[in-house]
RNA sequence: GGUCCUGUGGAGCAGUUGGAGUGCUCGCCACCCUGUCAAGGUGGAGGUCGCGGGUUCAAAUCCCGUCAGGACCGCCA
């Protein structure tokens, strides 16, 4: 297959590399690339010339060079990576030399001429593909890393996952509308990236976290139908999943739109996506769980569905029917008991439970664990056999389908945490066995989070996710309901373990606004001074509106089957928001802090 | 803010119970080599075992601190 991007015929070459076939045997060409490899056999000299086409694999053509070519000494000289131009013929391969691994590997070219268009240094490491390299290197010299191939293999499938997003968006008759870069910082959420006004001393802009009210703005405007693959910025701490600083999002807000309107849509989008970047399978609709549920069966609010392993609850098994203390008294305190089967966890160590059950003490979740060896669970070993009878024992392990050589954990204490304990091990167990169809995508919506939460400092209530999303029931449930019970068109979409969206039905009523966050203990005055402009404009005439707004970055991880979302950046910051190849962040010039009207104030050592 | 893992010539690693800077693959330099394709062969250079302190007759190895990289908790409305 040859190379369809239009190729440049200039002094530096008129063929691409990768290009050459048994059919341009006898032409003279002219190429221009890299020296990927070098063998010198003394009496003979070969190069892989790799050029931009190379990449991808099949970009090389082999140069050979013969004494007598002026080019013998010129390219023997040379190290790996600089940079020529070289004239020759290409020639066939004798059949015994012909290479099948690569796409040129029928021809070769008989070097006439050579000109050193750069040069390189000794490397820093191996530019080859398939070579180890550690990640801090990589990212110092992203431009050798670069000429490896894969990371701009990734940043190729990224341009095309972009496109196939404008391409189906524009024909569902969304609106790509670019929202501001310097804007208003905003007290709630994530803390704000700040740029200094030279022009208003002590001013700044923020960075947008998202373009979070600009959308509901352009609804207010009457623009039905938006996205855009926006730049988000977060001054938080990053995970393997999550950039620090800056990521993108396709965020997107519909107008007159329920909640079903912007699942519809974004399975459709998701469903292209699939269908035209992975090789992957999956099917809409997709299921919609509550997040309660979700909580109570996974231990997670974004659950790994490719394989079941569920937690059960047996609260009511054992709950008030054993002589210990421990399980009678749990459903009174109003905690709960959970169990969750290890497939094969009768061979593991003690040491193995015991990690589990001190991570767990330290949340206050007792965990206990039983190791069948055989059917008879009176031989059955661990902590759980010496709490239980065992006939409780026996409910249990029918509860969460155990069989002979399995081992079972159960975690008492409160709702949350006792799952989440064994949520984390569901996972592990998943990862360690190999539980989950590496080709699936598992996507799923989680609905109905709950619109509060007690704040644990001050033990009021706090919005539980996002402040500017419509509570189900609307403003007669905040008037009648315990604000713990209250739930919110909220909704993530989740696969494979990953959260890949938040959205939600917006809350466009100031009524209800100043009802919703008078809960939260804010007055109107505060929505006031915070939102402004939102609060505003829906004082004119806001249409009902929901949206979503899908990771970018993380759909693509999760595409492209990365456990890092730095493989899928160009030039990411490393975990500790550090760009190890342009130094950035760095000191600046006292002149430029003069002019900001700023001052640096070192921090106590 | 916290927990854990890692740090050994340029790259990737190994280094046992504390016993000489020991080893492997690649790269680098020199030489040999006319059919290789991660060419091969011979020889050579290259190290403050991240850094500082401690324990010990003796530390890459054990302890404390610190720096850097990574994973996680908190955080991310």
């Amino acid at each position: 297959m040859r190379d369809p991007r239009p190729l440049a015929v200039n002094r530096y070459r008129d063929r691409r590399a990768g290009d050459l076939r048994t059919d341009d045997v006898g032409a003279t060409v002219r190429l221009a690339g890299w020296v990927a490899a070098k063998r010198d056999h003394g009496g003979l000299l070969f190069v892989d010339l790799r050029d931009a086409g190379g990449v991808a694999p099949g970009g090389l053509v082999q140069l050979v060079a013969h004494p007598d070519s002026p080019a013998f000494d010129a390219l023997g000289d040379l190290r790996l990576e600089s940079v020529v131009s070289v004239t020759g013929e290409v020639v066939a391969r004798a059949p015994e030399t012909v290479n099948p691994r690569l796409a040129t590997g029928e021809v070769e070219i008989a070097v006439g001429g050579v000109e050193v268009l750069s040069t390189a240094d000794v490397l820093p490491f191996p530019v080859e593909a398939d070579r180890e390299v550690g990640e801090e290197a990589r990212l110092r010299y992203r431009y050798l890393d670069l000429r490896r191939g894969p990371v701009v293999e990734r940043l190729a499938k990224r341009a095309r996952f972009a496109q196939v997003v404008r391409t189906h968006m524009a024909s569902r008759g969304f609106l790509e509308v670019q929202t501001p870069i310097l804007t208003a910082s905003s007290p709630e959420g994530a803390r704000d990236f700040l740029v200094p006004s030279r022009l208003y001393p002590g001013e700044f802009y923020a960075l947008p976290q998202a373009p979070q009210q600009f959308k509901q703005l352009l609804m207010v405007g009457g623009v039905e139908r938006y996205f855009q693959i926006a730049p988000c910025f977060r001054d938080e701490a990053s995970r393997a999943d999550r950039s620090p600083g800056e990521f993108y999002q396709i965020d997107l807000e519909m107008a007159f739109a329920t909640q079903d309107d912007v699942f519809a849509e974004v399975e459709g989008l998701m469903e292209v996506v699939v269908r035209e970047l992975s090789g992957k399978s999956t099917s809409t609709p997709f299921p919609r769980l509550a997040f309660a549920d979700v909580v109570d069966r996974y231990g997670t609010d974004k659950p790994d569905l490719r394989f079941g392993l569920e937690i059960a609850d047996v609260t009511g098994t054992l709950g008030g029917r054993t002589d210990l203390p421990f399980f009678v008294e749990a459903p009174g305190r109003g905690h709960v008991i959970r169990a969750l089967r290890v497939p094969g966890g009768a061979t593991r160590s003690r040491k193995w439970f015991d990690a589990i059950v001190d991570a767990a003490k330290a949340r206050g979740v007792t965990v206990s664990y039983a190791q069948l060896d055989s059917l008879d669970l009176a031989a059955a070993r661990g902590s759980l056999p010496r709490r239980l009878t065992t006939d409780e024992l026996g409910a249990v392990t029918a509860a969460v389908e155990a069989v002979a050589g399995d081992a079972v954990l159960t975690a008492v204490g409160p709702r949350v945490a006792a799952s989440t304990a064994l949520g984390e091990q569901r996972s592990v167990l998943g990862r360690e066995l190999g539980l989950a169809d590496p080709a699936a995508l598992a996507f799923a919506w989680v609905v109905d989070f709950p619109m509060y939460e007690r704040d644990e400092e001050t033990g009021g209530w706090a919005f539980s996710h996002n402040p500017f999303s419509m509570p189900q029931g609307g403003l007669e449930a905040l008037e009648t309901k315990d604000p713990g019970e209250i739930l919110a068109f909220q909704y993530d979409l989740v696969c494979n373990g990953l959260e890949l969206s938040s959205g939600a039905v917006r809350n466009h009523r100031p009524d209800v606004m100043e009802a919703a966050f008078a809960i939260a203990g804010y007055d109107a005055e505060r929505i006031r001074t915070s939102f402004p402009a939102l609060w505003n404009a829906f004082h004119y005439g806001p249409p009902p509106h929901a949206g979503i707004a899908p990771g970018f970055d993380r759909i693509l991880m999760l595409l492209e089957d990365q456990p890092n979302i730095r493989e899928v950046i160009a030039f990411p910051l490393n975990q500790t928001a550090r760009d190890l190849l342009m130094g950035a962040p760095s000191a600046v010039e006292p002149r430029q802090l003069d002019e900001l009207h700023l001052r640096v104030v070192a921090p106590p050592s």
